[in-house]
DNA sequence: TCAAAAGTGTTCAGGGTACACCCATGG
DNA sequence: CCATGGGTGTACCCTGAACACTTTTGA
């Protein structure tokens, strides 16, 4: 593997995971309090290095298991961070991702251990690094495909209300949608399934439970 | 510089450029034969190593200009690849840019000096690497901002015709599109001025030449 | 005079938006 | 019986698509 190319400058590579979840309906941020140098104490994305032995992508997927125990997950890239100084603690070239994650399943004893913490969209403090463009670029990331790939799933509980889907749509758009036409839009996915549960949580009449379905999807998705 | 995270494995960075240009209305990319192993004979991308004191911006930047001798391009990162085995020589993580030019004012006798060479985009050959991968994303990538942002003007000359930029539009698109309609929506972003210049070479009648006025962009462009 | 490209408006349909009231139920 | 969230249909507007003929001029 050392043929070539001997006299190239080498660097340390890293991937930084933006993780979504929803925490009792309010879009959040997992964010990890730094507890080594540099920027030590700040709060910042959860990261690692990659491995001589695994691809960028694999780095980002065990990053991301490692803190929420959860695999097969939503996960693109957002961007790739390559400043000089971006990092005062050493050069590292840093691949960011957007992770969506179905917040009831992940792991909260990892999280606590690694100082993790959920953090609400609107209350994101200052992050150290470049992670604040990270974080606004994997939202804007997110914003773009919403409406025309069906990731808002990736977010919600396996059985959903309409609501709860609604109220997704309009904080990641950040504006208020009319009830009426989201609803006729979802009526017209037939991957979006009304299933017989009902949900008695959240209103005396009872709310019916939706289900998305991969395999009547036809690349048609559209909200 | 290496205070912390000495134990961390590190890796050769690069850059990948798909370079696009218009040479004689037809798009086309800027490719080159391999002089090295791996892969040696091979076409391929322009790429470069990332140097140490370099941001990779600056590494695309750099592997551009010294190709075609032009600087202050549209370039945009468009993804990077990271497979543990990408490139057979080493372990190599490379990020992809894609720049669009004015092919009228590129340095022809770098090209050439780099056994580089203009092909149109239907004749593109089988690539070394992961590169038939970044150009495709490339592709995807001016596809999708083609009509919202005001990028077709970096690979027109400053002077055009409206011909010429419909006929940009449906290779990039890959459909044809209506004249009049075409017409109308220019004629709804004020950025693009009508000059009183005529283009007499493609026509007997002549054609009115316009020209991309940024200042006068109200960030609403579309087409 | 003819070939070749430039230039120019109108009509129509479908999708998107705005909008308000009744229903079911637990407390 | 009332407060709370669930659920439903229509009218209008406007954008996007389809469509054909006249103009200019060099050869």
């Amino acid at each position: 593997m050392t043929t070539y190319y001997n006299d190239s400058d080498r660097f340390i590579v890293s991937v930084d995971c933006v993780i979504f979840g929803l925490n009792h309906s309010r879009l959040s941020l997992l964010l990890a309090r730094r507890r080594f140098e540099p920027e030590m104490g700040r709060w910042s994305l959860m990261g690692g290095f990659v491995r001589a032995d695994e691809s960028v992508d694999d780095a980002a997927k065990r990053v991301l298991s490692e803190l929420t125990g959860l695999s097969d997950l939503y996960m693109q890239q957002v961007g790739t961070f390559g400043a000089v100084h971006r990092d005062p603690g050493a050069r590292v070239i840093s691949v960011a991702y957007c992770a969506l994650i179905n917040f009831d399943e992940h792991d909260r004893v990892r999280v606590t251990s690694h100082d993790a913490q959920w953090i609400e969209l609107e209350q994101i403090p200052s992050l150290g690094f470049d992670h604040t463009e990270m974080v606004a670029k994997a939202l804007s990331f997110i914003k773009q495909r919403l409406t025309v790939e069906p990731i808002a799933f990736s977010l919600l509980p396996k059985y959903f209300t309409l609501t709860q889907l609604q109220q997704l749509y309009e904080t990641v758009l950040g504006e208020n949608l009319d009830k009426r036409n989201f609803r006729k839009r979802v009526a017209e996915n037939p991957c979006i399934e009304k299933t017989e549960l009902i949900d008695k949580m959240t209103s005396r009449r009872g709310a019916a439970m939706y289900r998305y379905n991969a395999a009547l999807d036809e690349g048609k998705f559209h909200i």
